[in-house]
DNA sequence: GGACCGGAGACAAACGTTTGCCGATGGTTG
DNA sequence: CAACCATCGGCAAACGTTTGTCTCCGGTCC
């Protein structure tokens, strides 16, 4: 492990003053043609590289983003990490991906210390609550996913569309009565959701019962079956997959068959939404296109020579049927 | 977005030299108590952190440290990042996961890049050949998950092992001739199994049947379906669960009764082994820990003041049984 | 022939920290 | 009282790069 040459070495190499070979190798016609060549020369023959200190020093960006996701293990992030790493890859950014554990905390402190560190941030599902947020959104730059903050650039998935989408296909399989097994109140796509249930319910004469907030997680479907067996429903939408994975364990442990006795949907389509039987039926959200969004958003913010203003960036979300949604059972009329 | 305070501030506030301040900061006892005090409530007040691109260009160590997974959106690696990840955060040590996309020529791209960015890099299920993963093994601080190398530390989790207990646990429910649905021929994982397996089915009194190379892929789970149908067996040990679930749906495709007319068994324990129906009979692998350790490995190799010296660390496995595994159908003797 | 100009290279400062070394101060010891 | 030593603070170099400014040189224009 000899020491890596530095540009010093290939200015000395090709006789040539550090700032002229500085110049030669990133100020393309500031310098004499036959010198640069000469020194790139050196440079490769020496096996130079530019050190990302000297120049993050020097220029004050390290080229480095972070993806702050709330739990690494949750499916839901996998296709976000995916897309933001693919994008700044393209960019020659270093991805660095953090963990909040799911803690206000945690998020605070990592934030706290990646400031200096990175260059921006894209923060899927922050667990921030909306002053912190902003306040953080004026400390550097970043973008989110399905967050609005005031004047940020930002990446919404349209769950809610196909959260309406949703209800129409069970409508058309004679369903009339539904509940939606809602998440967090913090969460914005839960509000939107219920929202556009609403008015979409009016509009197809189809009864939607509120149930929640339950936590996203597979152990929480339990309880949020048991709320729906007792809601006198014939189907379920739930928050995300994860809630939908766990409704499904219990409704099979209480011997209720799906989809005959109830139809369930998830939301995200995540890894395991068709590994399970009856295959779940779930509103398709393109989260590695969101994460490219979003990496995107933060690289243009990033450049100096952008225009600047901010955008927010909308993706559809679609509907995909698998096993667990079928024709609504007859229902006894007392 | 108002400059952060420096050094320079901190000693300017406080009265004294940067150097002074520098050294009541980290050097405790190094400077007078007094005049220390005064400095870190100057830093206090001020909201002074130390940059870290400043302290990486001095002391010639970044701290941080690369994650290099083949694919980020892989269950198996979960686990490791999440291991890793909190081992790294433990000691303020910042994460960076890198996607090496399956291939030779990105990973050796990532590492190259990484190189001067990092103080080193834990290496999950690298695609490098032997003689160049030794030779990078030299450039930079490196631990490996699965895949020993000369002269360095690593984690190995000991699946042969997990894969013997399993074979163990078809003999008892009475299979007599078991296939081993094989990953690449490149995986060390892979090679060990298959010697385990050698000795243990003389022991047991099994037969078993090696298959493949199949590309540890959902997708090539069918063509390993198909070869296990043709081979006559009643069980088969599939590389890991990804692979499995591919054999399942091809079994369930093809109306073979899983336990009933054939036991399946997977590897690793991933997120969604539990999903599927029946539940996949697997070797659980403690991944979260075979990352924590790895990153335990080079934290100390960074630790100058550390003996040195290489570790390996094995960790053990364990059959989880669901619903996947049964006894052995009664075969007609022919 | 002098003024002007542009090209091309060099000098040096700046980014923020750590650290080797020196000097000053004050106290202890013989 | 001199020699020595420990304590504590400061100066300045070093890490590797970028970039503002200066100089030198040759050419062009009037």
């Amino acid at each position: 492990m000899t020491r890596p040459p530095t540009l010093r070495d290939v200015a000395a190499a090709s006789g040539v003053a550090i700032s002229t070979a500085s110049r030669a190798l990133t100020k393309p016609g500031r310098v004499n043609e036959r010198t640069a060549t000469r020194v790139r020369e050196a440079a490769r023959q020496l096996g130079y590289a530019p050190s990302p200190t000297g120049r993050a020093l020097s220029s004050g960006r390290t080229r480095m983003v972070a993806l702050l996701v709330p739990d690494v293990t949750n499916p839901y992030f996998f296709g976000i990490v995916r897309g933001t790493a693919a994008r700044l890859r393209a960019d020659g950014y270093v991805h660095v991906l953090v963990d909040a554990e799911e803690s206000v905390e945690a998020e605070e402190r990592a934030l706290r210390a990646l400031r200096p560190t990175v260059d921006g941030a894209v923060l899927a599902a922050s667990r921030l609550d909306d002053d912190r947020l902003e306040a953080w959104s004026h400390e550097f730059p970043m973008v989110t996913v399905n967050r609005p903050v005031p004047d940020q650039s930002g990446v919404l998935v349209d769950t809610a569309g196909g959260t309406g989408q949703a209800l129409a296909h069970l409508a058309s399989l004679g369903h009339r009565r539904v509940a939606y097994a809602g998440g967090p109140r913090a969460s914005w796509s839960d509000r939107r959701r219920r929202a556009v249930l609403r008015t979409a319910a009016k509009r197809l004469g189809v009864e939607v019962v509120f149930l929640g907030p339950f936590v996203p997680r597979r152990e929480d479907g339990a309880a949020a079956a048991d709320a729906v067996l007792h809601a006198d429903v014939t189907a379920v939408l739930a928050f995300d997959d994860l809630l939908a994975f766990g409704i499904l364990d219990r409704l099979a442990e209480r011997g209720v068959d799906v989809p005959g006795a109830m139809s369930v949907v998830g939301c995200d389509d995540v890894f395991g939404a068709d590994l399970v039987r009856p295959g779940l039926t779930t509103i398709a959200a393109p989260l590695e296109r969101a994460g490219h969004a979003a990496a995107d958003l933060l690289l243009a913010r990033l450049d100096p020579t952008h225009p600047g203003g901010t955008v927010t960036v909308e993706l559809p979300t679609h509907l995909v049927v698998r096993g667990s949604t079928g024709t609504a059972p007859l229902r006894v009329v007392t």
